[in-house]
DNA sequence: ATGCCTTGTCGCACAAGA
């Protein structure tokens, strides 16, 4: 069971990309955000061309994310619980099932944050507490359960090529650190680290002053593990090649392989 | 110090991203 998630920064600016990735990576559950358009406006039907279930929870212009599975859903739930009058669409929750038991998958979009001492940081860490709450709940489920997508938060030092750059950051802040650290203890692993522990780990090369040709990058997407995930997890790894791709996104693919049997 | 790019928008500049 591959588990993949992208901030793919504009479905409709990179659905040639997306498919061409994904036709080539088979990923079985593949977790998008910043698709930026309405739940209509979303090209379901090119995905499910390529044998995909689609699962949306677009806004207009901003956010959006996305789930697309081999397997049916058996549940698709949109919002992060906590706020019923939070109207931007970061989060999607949902179950599939087949020979491999029951897996729950969320696609996250986490508040980017800045500038830090606004009302944007205020809403981050509320963000973050409403889903360190409703992960824990979500553990009760005692089943496999994948959180993936663009958190927003560089974990560690390690995590950035420059993070002296990233110290005014809401991305690197400590007390966005501390929120994302008490998620991971609150029992879940975070795979791509389970898997790679060095340095030059990155998922995000900023667009300006050539980030990329300098790989002054970031890992900001992630991929949290239950214990019954971590248990099946046989490998996990970032696909950077897309970021050299004409009209790339600035996110690239992050993806698991987990033996569920 | 700021913008550097890129996307989407009731575009002809701007907000938002990270």
């Amino acid at each position: 069971m591959k588990i993949a998630t992208w901030n793919i920064n504009g479905i409709k600016a990179r659905l040639e990309t997306a498919l061409t990735w994904t036709a080539d990576s088979q990923p079985d559950v593949l977790c998008l955000q910043e698709i930026k358009c309405v739940d209509d406006a979303f090209p379901a039907a090119a995905f499910e061309g390529l044998g995909y279930n689609v699962a949306v929870h677009g806004q207009k212009g901003f956010n959006g994310v996305a789930v697309l599975a081999k397997p049916r859903f058996d549940e698709v739930r949109p919002g992060l619980p906590g706020a019923p009058e939070d109207a931007q669409a970061r989060y999607l929750e949902v179950t599939v099932s087949g020979s491999f038991g029951a897996l729950t998958v969320a696609s996250i979009y986490l508040p980017n944050g800045n500038p830090v001492g606004t009302e944007k940081f205020d809403y981050k860490l509320a963000w973050m507490d409403r889903l360190s709450a409703h992960a824990r709940h979500l553990l009760g489920e005692e089943h496999p359960l994948v959180l993936a997508g663009d958190f927003n938060v560089i974990p560690e030092p390690l995590d950035a090529r420059n993070p002296d750059k990233w110290a005014a950051d809401a991305l690197f802040q400590p007390a966005s650190r501390a929120r994302y650290r008490a998620l991971v203890h609150g029992g879940y692993t975070d795979a791509i680290r389970a898997c790679h522990a060095g340095p030059d780990v990155f998922s995000f090369w900023d667009y300006q002053a050539g980030s990329w040709q300098k790989n002054d990058g970031i890992r900001i997407d992630h991929v949290l593990l239950s214990p019954q995930a971590a248990d099946r997890l046989a490998a996990a790894g970032i696909d950077r090649r897309t970021r050299g791709w004409e009209k790339p996104s600035d996110h690239v693919p992050v993806w698991v392989e987990l033996d569920l049997g």
